[in-house]
DNA sequence: AATGAATGAGACTTCATTCAT
DNA sequence: CATGAATGAAGTCTCATTCAT
């Protein structure tokens, strides 16, 4: 499978500037590389794996990046970023009320752009290697903080506004991170049986639970 | 397939003597594999790094495993197996009553001999290669199912007996498991920051709120 | 092969302002191949060391210069050329004595322009090559005869004038040609513990002792 | 061609320890070495070259020395190691006066042995990068110093016994040094027409001109 | 059983050269 | 003339696997 038919784009850069070109080039490669790990893991991923997807020389990786490790390490920050900007415009999106927006930021967590199985595939790569690798690490817990602040803080004005006793912000901030993360990695795990659809409704479940003034049993909401 | 035949747990002992010592060795190169894949990644594993660990020459490895892909996916299911067998334990060391069994597996999730640092890098090296290895995903997956079965009838017989409405029990114990692999992950990703007391607390808070009558909030529930 | 042909002396100019600036490009590049040289190393120098020291773009090398191979090969003729024009500019500056003009040759030989710790590395990097490439043997060779010849008849002359016995003018020039090399590689083994000044001491103390009614002992002479 | 059949040697080790089995291989690799470096440069040589010529496999290579660096440097010292055992010997074998012994050092220099263009080519190779590489130029400095000591002590002996006036052993040794160098260069750089012979002949004139009561000139001497 | 030297495929990387702009 | 992105051959090094001892 070729990258053009991956990801759909006419191989050869329309006319631009240089740097947009380079810049296109760059996005070319880690595209590429986000499909090969997907489809190789990191270990199986090689230069030429993701040149060949790419449709590109080997050498020129080389060119546009300095190593291995500093293509992998730019695929990771992009991964993150695209991540971060999704649930960053789904906030924007959504209407005032703090209970919409936190579902807004569950919504974006299990979006189909975010949460694919091939880029889960990939989220996970990275998560395996984090472990010894704190390059890795603080990018991922880096853009996961930033989240957990804003969800913890939604929580605070929910809790307030319902009276919630016995509730504390954080730890409900904290279980819906961790519900994420746990069902990325369901949905990895059980592909065609536990789907981004079932995760939802189980978030939703969690939160109808938590705050039973503000958010309804999945069963009669709206469903994505 | 049975959980038995995939752990090995039948395999016919040869004259024992001889047996007895190979096991050894076997053991002794798995637990080197953990020490391994800990510290440098699957894929900064390397036979080297295996016998070095276990002070053995690197000609042996390949004399009592097949190759290097097998001895992964043996220590993957050693792994697997000791995680069984600590739930197991706890569950016939835990008192008659449905809600103190689920507690057990609860504990025995975040059990200090499961739940190292050292060994949660090793699970999510091989979720992280999971994705693309259905062998890896095979025996994770078949662990994991067995205990969500029994979390799943232990969640039955505590809302029959708490008449709890709007409770469904396959939910429930879903976003138990989701919550074990969420929180896993954090104690990895934030070491020292999130540990597993912590995930303890985190659980039981989420019992609490789901069964009311049967769990305490943690702040004033007993911790291990 | 004469000399001419060999440095390109006699090559035609073009266009004389077209040819100004080409020719103004290439000895940019030349100078920018000896500084590179000195620094890595004949092995150590790319296209793009030299392009990075000369602050232009790579693909003018191959604009100028057929091939990298020839770039070098044009970087030793033009130190060959330049070191030729210095011993014989040395000897049209010289009075008219053959001792003197042996004296100026020597001079030229340790002059800070010719025998610069830079350019002495780039020297025995080529050396280093000559053994197995002829072409850059033939080019040093070439001048030193050269050189070797104007030095034996200067020390025929100083014999007949000297009356020495038992010296033969072959034998003192190739000695002095030894020497001449010897100190080179002594300058650049020794940085700042043997310098142009102790070779030519050492040079020096040579010609005294063979032609002691033409040259004083260092020590009471002059240096330079 | 190959190098058994350069060096004829067996190719299979015959019965001997492992160690010393080890120690023959690095010695073939290293012989290898200096072969292909005589014939290609160092920047020709390749792991490839030198294997092919020690009919070994590529990957050999770096299993007896760390890095291609590390056998280049191993095979420097060893031309060392030999050099310096080659003078040190004539040494011990020649007579007693401090003459003889001045003599058998420089018969060493131009030892077949030792002088042979094969090796002369590999000496000047690293003589081409001591310029730039530290590591080299200690290796080769080191040997040398030690040389010159003891020669500069064998001058003051005979400046002693023959009451030789204005001359300096530190200035004699250190002429020795340039000439040995010198030659070497010319021997490389004019195959077959200034030979090991001419070399000596032209050491011993220096000499005679020198200590003219100790040495005669080479015309009426025994060469070698 | 155990050792570790040896092999060779394959990975990453460098770099001279080309060529569209 | 000049630029620099692109190519691909070739180099170094790693490592699973084999096998004689």
């Amino acid at each position: 499978m070729t990258y053009a038919s991956i990801v759909g784009e006419n191989e050869k850069p329309l006319k631009q500037s240089r740097s947009a070109a380079k810049q296109a080039r760059r996005k070319q490669l880690i595209d590429a590389t986000i499909s090969s790990i997907s489809k190789h893991g990191i270990s199986g991923t090689t230069m030429a794996t993701v040149t060949d997807i790419a449709r590109l020389s080997i050498g020129l990786v080389n060119f546009h990046f300095k190593s291995k490790e500093a293509l992998l390490e730019e695929t990771l920050k992009t991964l993150a970023q695209e991540h971060r900007e999704q649930w960053r415009k789904s906030l924007r999106n959504s209407g005032l009320a703090p209970e919409e927006k936190l579902r807004a930021i569950v919504q974006a967590q299990f979006h189909p752009q975010i949460c694919s199985r091939k880029k889960l595939a990939v989220w996970f790569s990275f998560f395996g290697e984090a472990a010894y690798r704190g390059s890795y690490r603080k990018i991922v817990t880096d853009i996961d903080r930033e989240r957990w602040d804003v969800s913890g803080e939604l929580c605070r004005q929910i809790i307030n506004e319902g009276d919630y006793e016995n509730v504390e912000a954080d730890y409900v901030a904290k279980s819906l991170e961790g519900l994420f993360d746990g069902f990325w990695l369901n949905i990895l795990m059980y592909p065609g049986k536990f789907t981004r659809t079932d995760a939802l409704d189980q978030v939703h479940n969690f939160m109808a639970l938590t705050f039973p003034r503000h958010f309804k049993h999945p069963k009669t909401s709206d469903r994505t």
